[in-house]
DNA sequence: CGCCAGGGTCTCG
DNA sequence: CGAGACCATGGC
């Protein structure tokens, strides 16, 4: 997996594409992270990836620098707006995401913006984690913790209604109730239908947890950006969850879920941008 | 300050 | 099946 250490990545837009949220940039501006539990410290020169702190293999493998990036470019949509998105957006990847640590960020997520997602994140990692020698954030705590923790301290987060979710997912887990890893065998609509048991877990967190933990590279979730994104192809016509599913599906294409990571974030960091300037 | 955010769930027609 | 109400919280 290290031999893939010369394929191409942008780093900074795939950390802040709204997939991690615990990710931090230090002052000489390379990031820092936990990988599980492995702290991690990387950079980025000439698209490249550079090891600073961590295992080059399992760095390698979590930042997916095998998924063939020139094939999936190839395979975009040519319409005007996937080929704009494909354009500002190059090389960021979709990474292996630890199967329980994604779920349970993105049961968090439902009606947050990703700023909040990440200061959620921190705060479960600080109440509940263990430390981790050589990081300053600690690890994203098992479910059997947050299983033995209360709904109260996951308010205490900032999680909101969104505690309970939680709180109960992780109980099923500790309860052997279901096994994140055992799904893996099961074809997409089998494990999108198994992790929507899950409380908190919908169709659109669902397809996340498939895209970032299940490397199902055409899964893809309707988010509100996405839905306005699919609104305008579709020149303005709306439709129900399973007909825009069944459009984005055909329309982009077998890395389907790639093209929506760079739609999104492309969408996001216009809408930063134009932002007008504070007084 | 008011709007909106990587939605899920329950109810009612 | 499909539309609507409700759910807490904080960034911008």
């Amino acid at each position: 997996m290290s031999n893939f250490l010369s394929a191409p990545i942008n780093l900074a837009a795939t950390l802040q594409s709204g997939q991690v949220f615990h990710w931090h940039q230090e002052p000489d501006a390379s990031w820092s992270g936990l990988i599980d539990k492995m702290p991690a410290r990387v950079s980025e020169k000439d698209r490249r990836l550079i090891i600073q702190k961590g295992d080059p293999e399992t760095i390698a493998k979590h930042f997916a620098l095998d998924h063939p990036l020139e094939k999936i470019v190839a395979a975009f949509p040519k319409d005007a707006m996937s080929q704009a998105a494909l354009r500002s957006c190059q090389d960021i990847r979709i990474m292996r995401q630890p199967r329980w640590e994604c779920t349970a960020t993105f049961i968090t997520s439902s009606m947050k913006q990703v700023a909040h997602i990440r200061s959620m994140s921190l705060a479960i990692r600080e109440r509940f984690g263990q430390s981790v020698e050589g990081s300053k954030i600690s690890a994203y705590p098992s479910f059997e913790t947050l299983a033995a923790s209360s709904a109260a301290a996951l308010r205490d987060c900032g999680l909101g209604y969104r505690a309970e979710n939680l709180l109960k997912t992780a109980r099923i887990l500790a309860e052997g109730g279901l096994d994140l890893d055992s799904l893996a065998k099961q074809k997409n609509p089998l494990l999108r239908q198994s992790l929507t048991k899950l409380p908190g877990v919908g169709v659109k967190v669902a397809n996340c947890i498939l895209l970032f933990a299940y490397e199902r590279l055409d899964a893809v979730p309707i988010d509100t950006w996405i839905h306005r994104i699919l609104l305008a192809m579709r020149g303005g016509r709306d439709g129900t969850a399973t007909e825009l599913a069944r459009y984005a599906r055909r329309r982009l294409g077998p890395y389907a879920g790639y093209v929506q990571q760079y739609l999104f974030h492309h969408a996001r960091s216009l809408k930063k941008s134009i932002s007008p300037p504070s007084p």
